[in-house]
DNA sequence: TCTTGAAATGACCATGTGGTCAATTTATGA
DNA sequence: TCATAAATTGACCACATGGTCATTTCAAGA
């Protein structure tokens, strides 16, 4: 393996944890992981502070120290958990939804990402931040990673779909992933600044608003994706 | 009209250089534009430094705060520059294409936007570093901005597609616009990922392999929103 | 209770920040 | 050439940063 222009200059950080900080309470854990979830969710790597971190978890900042070893460490610990979140929660879904029909499953995807942002804004913050501008250590691995996570998923309803009669066996699998894939996170990604910010009321912020057009998307697509397109083969 | 807290706190700063950068000769001037495009573009409005700027323009920081107030006035002029930029960029594309088929159109569109990403990649990374995280002084009055004017500009062409009998007039035009939207931005977000770092390859980099992810995509969306479509009313 | 190792602290370091302004330099017109 | 207004400078200010480490505090075990 080529070694990254990173290592050149500096051992790697792995994104993990010292040993004291998985000593440490339980409750001490959490407040400080909330801490530096929040900050860095508001303020992105680059402008996030140590000393905000610290002032918020209620430690001194040679603790935090000792817990990670730099900001860029403590980040890539942030981002995997943030990103092992998602996937956690895009997998239960998916299984939850694994024997119903494509666009049902879609549909249901889409509200189990709006629940999703509304319990975790501040993970899915994370999460947004890096996908859209890439400002990370390691920015391009994870982009790369990011990206190929999000369009297995889709890619894998479709093929489910295709596999079960609900989508044409002819279809493009990359390209309608690649669509779907772009909705779906266009969708969630304005709903999150919504949560962000409910006066900004994008497409509607509302509860009901956003189910209605999820249906109305969903409907869209079904009418443009599903029979539609069997009945023209 | 309710002041904003921006205005409690301080007076309200115009997105507008003053009368000294406009005596400027239009090499310094464009000198010290490209410094501090290529500083936001890079940092973010955050995490940029006005120390920075005046080294990359090669002039006093005296100077950046003869001719801009404040740091904050400085990025919503950028931001002012960059979007100003953009919306020409579409509003010509939109001009050259408004006799041509839907799809042909939207295809070119995309085309245009992959140009315009090559051609401007700050001014694009400001684009969407504000549309996708809200970093900026008055970032959600620039949001709604941002998200009403690429609405608009997409609803137009669905409309003029309806107008022109290209596209079913029964189609929901909100739910179509916020669909192709999707697309658009996310291929040329993707693409933009790539110009800023070619080692990323997402989805194919080179100018051959998105020309062709563009002809496949707009071939998909013609197959799902067009004579098929047509033929099931 | 005392010893010892582990945990925690926060002053310190070198460097950086946004913004100011007294002093200097430059340009223009008489 | 000189006077004057405009433009420019960069040291300075108060505060902030990431990271370090000598010192203090705490917890556990004998």
């Amino acid at each position: 393996m080529v070694i990254s222009r990173i290592t050149v200059r500096k051992k790697v950080e792995k994104p993990e944890e010292t040993e004291q900080f998985n000593h440490l309470p339980v409750e001490k854990r959490d407040r400080i992981t909330e801490a530096f979830i929040s900050e860095f969710a508001k303020k992105g790597f680059r402008a996030a502070s140590m000393n905000k971190i610290v002032e918020r978890a209620g430690i001194s900042k040679g603790s935090l120290f000792n817990y990670f070893n730099s900001k860029n460490q403590l980040f890539m610990y942030t981002y995997k958990v943030a990103f092992k979140r998602v996937k956690e929660y895009l997998r239960e879904v998916r299984e939850e939804t694994k024997d119903e029909e494509f666009f049902t499953r879609f549909q249901k995807i889409m509200e189990a990402g709006v629940r999703f942002i509304k319990k975790h804004p501040n993970l899915a913050r994370i999460y947004y931040r890096i996908l859209y501008t890439g400002d990370s250590p390691e920015g391009a691995a994870i982009l790369q990673e990011l990206h190929a996570e999000s369009m297995r998923f889709i890619a894998s309803l479709v093929e489910r779909g295709v596999e079960r009669g609900e989508l044409s066996g002819e279809i493009d699998v990359d390209k309608t992933a690649f669509i779907l894939e772009s909705v779906l996170n266009r969708f969630l990604q304005v709903q999150h600044q919504n949560v962000l910010d409910p006066s900004l009321n994008l497409y509607g912020a509302s509860s009901e608003e956003s189910e209605k057009w999820i249906e109305e998307l969903v409907s869209l697509l079904r009418n443009w994706m599903g029979e539609s397109s069997n009945e023209s083969n």
